[in-house]
DNA sequence: TCTTTAATTGCATGCGCATGCAAATATCTT
DNA sequence: AAGATATTTGCATGCGCATGCAATTAAAGA
């Protein structure tokens, strides 16, 4: 590790870099990512009554055979705990956005169905949303990523 | 391969493209920073007590002229909420790592004041939160968000 | 083989936490 | 005095963890 003679050298102990150029720019990213998401979330929530999450389960079972999924199949999908996907489909259900089916060959499972309505509300949902992320990226954020990353490595 | 003649060619109208590409490519960022930031909250959590917001407040105190921050100074830095930010002082106020302070020459203002406590906290957590973010990061994510973009571009 | 018992799996529910929004309060500023 | 600004507080939401219930699977024991 070339001996440290001189200018801001960075720290190593063994190949791992201490100093913070990392955090910084992954602080810069996550903030660009909420705030991001947060236009997006209040979009889906003032236009359309949709949450983030519901949003991206709707979008899953439209996207899958038979317009329905399991729960846990929802959770992985969404990066999501099984009892949060477990209320989230309560709420859709209760919108009539979707309906909860019994597994018929594994009487434990459910699945989530995506109702006409739910289909519609997310076609409908679709555009604006992405109008808005396009609008988002569109502003130069994936190039602030991108630079995120540079400084990051430092080159 | 720049020039793309005749391969999944995007869909605009106007200057903006319709299809899915950005919306797809940017559900797979934010599940990668979500899978990174639980990563690094419950590092936190278990090891430092703390949340990540509350690190990210610590570390902002830390960094401030005096250790002290006022709470629209907190709430711009994290990008939350002003009440989320009085309660999380009043956390850290809990635990002993910061007190807050009525600021003299403005009796609206309040400072959050950074404590030994608190400075040490922070300093001990770092470490632990910069191994853990490298060992992510090492992981390839960066090179993830980066593919993810290029995706969206089609080139 | 059939039945009984143990372990696992899929989902729902109680609870607490962090957050956002809106309203209240206190303090400037003009 | 009237409006603007800083913070706090009441309330609602969405999430995760721990737990419980029901169904499935595996393993014995007859």
């Amino acid at each position: 590790m070339s001996i440290h003679v001189g200018k801001t050298p960075p720290i190593f102990v063994g190949a791992i870099p201490i100093m913070s150029k990392n955090s910084d720019a992954w602080f810069r990213l996550t903030q660009i990512v909420a705030t991001v998401e947060a236009e997006l979330g209040k979009a889906l929530q003032v236009e359309h009554g949709l949450g983030l999450s519901e949003y991206r389960a709707l979008e899953a079972l439209s996207r899958s055979a038979d317009s329905e999924l399991r729960m846990q199949e929802l959770a992985a999908h969404l990066h999501l705990n099984q009892s949060s996907v477990s209320r989230m489909a309560e709420r859709l259900e209760r919108e009539g956005l979707a309906i909860r089916d019994l597994c018929p060959d594994d009487k434990r499972g459910v699945y989530t169905v995506l109702t006409d309505k739910g289909r519609a509300r997310f076609e409908n949902a679709r555009s604006d949303f992405e109008r808005t992320l396009n609008a988002a990226l569109g502003e130069g954020e994936w190039e602030e990523l991108l630079s995120a990353r540079l400084v990051a490595r430092g080159d």
